[in-house]
DNA sequence: AAACCCCATGGAAACGTTTCCATGCGAGGG
DNA sequence: CCCTCGCATGGAAACGTTTCCATGGGGTTT
């Protein structure tokens, strides 16, 4: 029927009764071109349904006009947030973007990526899963790659790939003076990263306990990996193990979840028996019941902004370090001060 | 620097010794090369770092190897989740995917269809929000359209656009019987689409409890944009107006969410004053307080089913109508038996 | 031994753009 | 009046691939 095959500039250009090259030059804006020619050829093309192939201009320019934007979850709160603000400034550029989930699978990621350099995107933005080495391979088979919302664990020796970050450590560092001005000493920060050192909430933690001359009871520091199950897992270890925490500081939305599906399933009142905080405030923190303190990070301002990094600004990338946005505390209900020291539940002695 | 071009497979083709035909066949899989020579053509591109141009070979072959996909809205969890559906499946058929939000906005949603057209996409899977008129000529324009998710308000005449979608009215009839079980008889519908003839969910509603005999309020049943102050107002509005509801179904979750906030912010207890129960099973609903009972839709497995029809079955495409992947009631804590007659708000609730 | 066929291979022509370069032409200055 | 300059325009060459077609050679069949 009609399968009739898209309209090319020579169509056009036979249409209109001039050369491709004016057709061209009407279409991409380059070049001068009379009025009167400019109109005619406009009017062939919108006679024949003409729409310029990306392909074909694409090939000669050696860019596709697009970008790669590679995150771990699509259907994480924090990453969707993320890509809205690629595709918004995607957009005002007049960009496309191929977007791909990981899965948190360095193998997967530099699988996408190795697909992402076959399409000649003019791009990358990730949020990384893998280590350093991956992708500073990563980083040589690309054009340009800006990381967002998270960096590599690897050393931070030269950091030749260019990243725009929440201030993670200025909102961890908001949230437990906030938490201690309550007058609460045994805080626990669940969802440590299990291997390696610890990353930046971490220490922010550490420091600003100690900082506040609140001792930091190894104890009440708990790994978990960023499941659900895990975090499940890891917080019901934690509440059940330690009976005399007043509050815990989540370091991550599904932490939070855990944290306070344990609380209710361990009859603990929140923030009565005891407070909880999290890093990442996402829509159900207004839901809870009583509303969930967090530390808001801009996510949708770190993807609009690794995106001007990666199309706008390729000579500022790298240069200065990453670009950290500022987090800001919201306060809801799930804090209060600490409850008069008492055991509950059959609690361990452990101070 | 090391701003080398790409190499091509010219350069392969020098390095090994062999025609550029032969490199092609490697790569493309086609035709027949003799062990040796392929051995030898891998050897060399893997020394060159070549890596196939997608542009060059869409050129040709006047497809691009991707999809595009429209949503309004990626950080709305059924549209996430939706989109993890389809990166799933254009994964396994190794196809990437250009994703992008149009915010519910039809002028938006055309300018993207042109985009992608512009690409030569394979295919375009639309959550479409713009009228049949728009569409119709988008279809002209892109090879093969499917809607996953949502349905155009149009008259359903012809159904020329192949289309997955949950069977809402299955749901709406199961939750609705559902409350109608509990003993509910003053069941309020939130979030009839504004304009226009009554969609699926409201025309399910009123089906079920037509078909229980449970008359029909026309003042219960509330219609609201689907956004989150509308919603606000929606709910807030019925449940002043109409302090004896005893059961609210929400129509999307943003109601639902409405419905829970203006329910706790009127001091109603749930499930005691008043049940409440929505469509769509997002993330918070577990998190409430108590849990919601929702109508789960696969919207994973709807972008999953989407692709496949795009990619996979231009010949299904269309025939036999929509298809629909079923919806399951998830049994949570927010509904109970009605509360007996009574008005609301008989001053102080004791607690 | 001759005819044949299939396989491996290379050359060359597309695919639809952009852009360099050449051409023609009208206007303005010497 | 001629030279020059600038502008509008067209032809043609790239960009990197796939694929048709031709070619040659070795093995099989008669």
């Amino acid at each position: 029927m009609t399968d009739r095959r898209p309209s090319t500039v020579k169509d056009v250009a036979a249409s209109a009764g001039v050369g491709i090259a004016t057709v061209s030059r009407v279409f991409s804006g380059t070049g001068s071109v009379s009025p009167a020619t400019r109109d005619r050829v406009l009017a062939a093309a919108r006679a024949l349904d003409y729409r310029p192939s990306a392909l074909g201009r694409g090939l000669k320019l050696r860019r596709s006009g697009g970008i790669g934007l590679i995150v771990p979850d699509v259907t994480d709160p924090f990453c969707a947030e993320l890509v809205a603000g690629v595709l918004a400034c995607a957009r005002t550029l007049g960009e496309h973007v191929i977007v791909d989930a990981a899965g948190g699978d360095p193998a997967r990621e530099a699988e996408i990526v190795e697909r992402l350099a076959e399409q000649r995107v003019d791009g990358v933005i990730a949020m990384p899963a893998g280590d350093e080495a991956d992708w500073r391979g990563a980083a040589r088979v690309c054009s340009s790659v800006v990381f967002a919302g998270r960096v590599l664990p690897g050393p931070p020796d030269v950091p030749d790939v260019p990243s725009v970050l929440a201030d993670d450590a200025g909102g961890v560092r908001a949230v437990t003076e906030y938490l201690a001005g309550l007058g609460h000493r045994r805080i626990a920060f669940l969802g440590a990263v299990p291997g390696g050192p610890p990353r930046v909430r971490e220490r922010a933690f550490r420091a600003t306990l100690a900082q506040l001359g609140v001792p930091v009871e190894e104890d009440l520091v708990v790994a978990a990996r960023p499941a659900r199950d895990a975090a499940y897992a890891a917080a019901a270890g934690l509440l059940q193990r330690r009976g005399d925490v007043t509050a815990v500081l989540a370091a991550g939305h599904l932490l939070g979840e855990a944290a306070v599906l344990v609380a209710r399933e361990l009859d603990l009142r929140v923030p009565a028996d005891v407070s909880i905080a999290m890093v990442d405030d996402v829509a159900w923190a207004e839901l809870c019941d009583p509303p969930l303190t967090a530390v808001a990070r801009p996510a949708r301002d770190i993807g609009y902004r690794a995106c001007e990094l990666v199309l706008r600004e390729p000579a500022r990338r790298g240069r200065g370090g990453p670009v950290l946005l500022p987090t800001e505390l919201v306060v809801r209900g799930s804090c209060g001060p600490p409850r008069a020291q008492r055991r509950r539940r059959r609690g361990n002695p452990a101070d």
